[in-house]
DNA sequence: CCTTGACACGAACATCTGTTCGCTCGTATA
DNA sequence: TATACGAGCGAACAGATGTTCGTGTCAAGG
């Protein structure tokens, strides 16, 4: 039933992709047509027809280079562009986030949606500076990214300002009564306890990245 | 000098990068219009000139559909796909990789390529199960990213099976005379001495990733 | 020998789509 | 007040681009 793609039919396909990656947007038959040699624009209409029915490209009809190639587009979709705004440091509130436009911010990084949930709106990275957070797995070095947000719910790790303490920390979160649990990430560690207007959240962690030397 | 940019070249510009993502190719100076509820097209065609003089759109002229969002195409370029190829716990082997056509591994992570080095080649990743690897910081859940390699620079953090423990685990790697001494990434934690045929090194650490729940 | 279907050809056609141009409006600036 | 300029408006134009259709070629099958 599905026999194999003739030779112009691949050389089409491929021609598509080498476009869409050259110039950001697909090609015209006439591009098909002429880079490819082809004597005429319904040779390729023609192909890229056969080539819509093995489900390998979607046409707009009517619509100038109505091409998708299938399978591709969503791959890049799934990609969260996310800025880098400055450092985390026990001693040191985080950094205010301006709501400029984004390409203020030179610095960014780039994660498959599924790491930091389905929404970016008001995901932010900080470069973590020091070893304060090492009880929270939490390295010199590595990059953090956080959801802006002002409250947490029980149990969510939370990057905290303690105003007494003038201190920034990574830490389980956990209202209790009328006092504030603080939990390190890691087991072997001892929590902090402390008041609710002693804490000052400043968002939710999301992700943690490590790059190694 | 260069002054903010308008609510309508913003409102264009995120409108052209929503029209990318869910239709694969770039919007007509009409479709922008209509939809932006512009009045004429000939505004659309100025702003896309001020956006394109602020260097973030490419215009090609003369060539329906000839918008480039700048650094968008090159920044999905940068993005890197890793397979992920199995599960890494303390008393197993890492899974043999198949040297398999990609579309065979249906999971995936991707990741600009600052995190993990320019190369693409011989990465992989691992999901981490169990909480063996606290002392190199990496915990129950984590993703490792890895390099295929079977030998190692003194200082490496490298994934290494230990023969006569029966164990995966992950260490910095130092081979200091006829011994050869691995580190946690802990400083807390003391090192594991042993013997060069005792280690097996199945690859480079390259970056670990944590997607808090 | 005839028919059929895949593939190809070239030209005409009808839109789709970017460009241009004269004009208006409001806000500074001289 | 006069001038300049950013920003917007609407219409007409021309070139870019997808579609259609009659025709031709060739190999496989009857």
């Amino acid at each position: 039933m599905t026999r194999a793609l003739s030779q112009r039919q691949r050389a089409i396909l491929e021609y598509i992709e080498r476009f869409l990656d050259e110039n950001g947007y697909p090609p015209t038959i006439r591009e098909i047509q002429h880079d490819l040699r082809i004597s005429s624009t319904s040779v390729v209409d023609y192909n890229l027809n056969v080539l819509e029915q093995r489900n390998l490209i979607r046409r707009n009809r009517n619509i100038s280079r109505g091409i998708e190639l299938v399978g591709r587009r969503s791959a890049e979709r799934r990609v969260v562009r996310i800025p880098v705004v400055g450092q985390i440091a026990a001693g040191q509130p985080l950094p205010v986030l301006e709501e400029a436009d984004p390409s203020n911010i030179d610095d960014h990084i780039e994660l498959s949606d599924d790491l930091v949930g389905k929404q970016p709106d008001g995901l932010f990275a900080l470069r973590v500076k020091g070893f304060s957070m090492v009880d929270a797995l939490i390295s010199d070095g590595d990059i953090v990214v956080l959801r802006r947000q002002q409250t947490a719910e029980n149990g969510e790790t939370v990057a905290v300002w303690l105003r007494r303490e003038q201190e920034t920390t990574l830490k389980r979160f956990y209202h209790e009564g009328d006092r504030v649990r603080l939990q390190p990430a890691n087991a072997m560690m001892d929590p902090i306890y402390t008041t609710p207007d002693n804490v000052e959240i400043q968002g939710k962690l999301v992700t943690v990245l490590r790059a190694v030397s």
